[in-house]
DNA sequence: GCAAAAGTGTTCAGGGTACACCCATGT
DNA sequence: ACATGGGTGTACCCTGAACACTTTTGC
């Protein structure tokens, strides 16, 4: 067990990269890094990545890959595995295949990890992405996609959202991420029919206006659903 | 481009894993080969698979798996990337990390391919799967579930259809992947408003009863589509 | 003419969408 | 009292689901 596979069967490094993504200030991010790797890369914006430790699985990866980078606990964070990248050049240095990973993290942890970042790290809008290292332009596309899909028919924007919020918090999650309006007397009606989430019996306090109902999440299984 | 990773960031091997399915006898089907090597696998069935080799994508491996072992033309058949297993010790000889793919072919082309087939290679009755090598059984668990749940809101069964087919045939490969009978004259009004399929002029002949019409598929892109 | 599958419309219920006003709090 | 976002109900339309009989061919 857990031998090594013979020299000749080992030609390519394996990696992961994360598109951590997150809503901060009503828009969808991205965590990007600048790596520093002449001749190919100077300073030039990418998505946290590493290879594959002995041992290690995958989704190992992407957890050491939130820890240790951007210093966010894994359990605050939602990761799924999203696509293998194996183009031959995808790396101009080696043969790298990379199995990507999608995060979300709320965007209230979000604001508070960035603060103990080095500036060569950050939160970039997913409109505002600049030319990314690697195929790492394709992946953030490809992640980007993958949620604004799933977002409509699963319930994986609770990985999203802090532990309680309310109705108009939840649906400006929808908004950025979907890029629309959404009617309010529906979105609400819709997501408390579903019955995944609860009041608490909290409201927000200290707000210069009606205070809001704070909600929560019974499960944060993922499940599909018909949300939107 | 394309140097050896060095040494030391290579400690896995990388391959690629094709969960082909069809629909033959109105069953849903998966092509199983029986593998001997002793001593973990006498004679075990498990999924068609291969290492990756240094010039090939993995998406190249799996058209190689398709060719070299069950003599399919890899243009006849639909691939998409399933998922990435990397499980430590999925292979209990060595660190083998999979990408595994999600294979459909036409059931008449099936048919014929299977003749040409040694004893060792067969189309499984979804319903009668063995106990498989490695992960393999948790490969075709995921596959099948990627197929149904594709199945209600893409066009992924066209990979499955012949050139020319008849609607009841077309209604027969989703009730035998769906598992479940659904109602003739709904389906037909939904598939031909969805626009996607278009009568050819012939009938089908040589029946003992009234001939149907045949339909071809516009265009065999991939679409998100509301089928059902 | 009989067997066997092809082909065809209508009704009903439920869900999605559009839309405007009163409520509770802080200042 | 006023500004600010919170919270609520109804009418319409469209889609999905249920359901039975006539048509065309081969034998």
């Amino acid at each position: 067990m857990n031998k090594r596979a013979p020299e000749k069967m080992r030609f390519a490094a394996l990696a992961t990269d994360v598109v951590l993504c997150t809503v901060l200030d009503e828009k969808l991010k991205v965590l990007l890094m600048q790596i520093d790797l002449p001749p190919h890369y100077k300073n030039t914006w990418a998505l946290p990545g590493s290879l594959i430790r002995p041992n290690e699985t995958a989704i190992d990866t992407a957890k050491r890959l939130l820890a240790d980078k951007a210093k966010i606990d894994p359990k605050h964070a939602y990761l799924e595995q999203l696509y293998t990248f194996s183009r031959i050049d995808r790396d101009p240095r080696n043969r790298v295949v990379s199995v990507a990973y999608l995060g979300l993290i709320p965007g209230s942890r979000a604001a508070i990890y960035e603060r103990s970042w080095p500036k060569n790290m950050k939160w970039c809008d997913i409109e505002k992405i600049p030319s990314l290292a690697y195929d790492h332009t394709d992946m953030a596309r490809t992640a980007v996609e993958r949620l604004k899909s799933k977002i409509a028919y699963t319930n994986i924007a609770f990985g999203m959202m802090p532990e309680q919020f309310t109705l108009t918090e939840l649906q400006e999650l929808y908004e950025a991420i979907l890029n629309k309006e959404l009617d309010k007397r529906n979105f609400r009606r819709k997501v408390i029919d579903i019955g995944l989430i609860e009041t608490v019996k909290n409201k927000i306090t200290g707000v210069a206006h009606r205070p809001a109902l704070l909600y929560r999440f019974k499960s944060k299984k993922s499940q599909i659903i018909d949300v939107l």
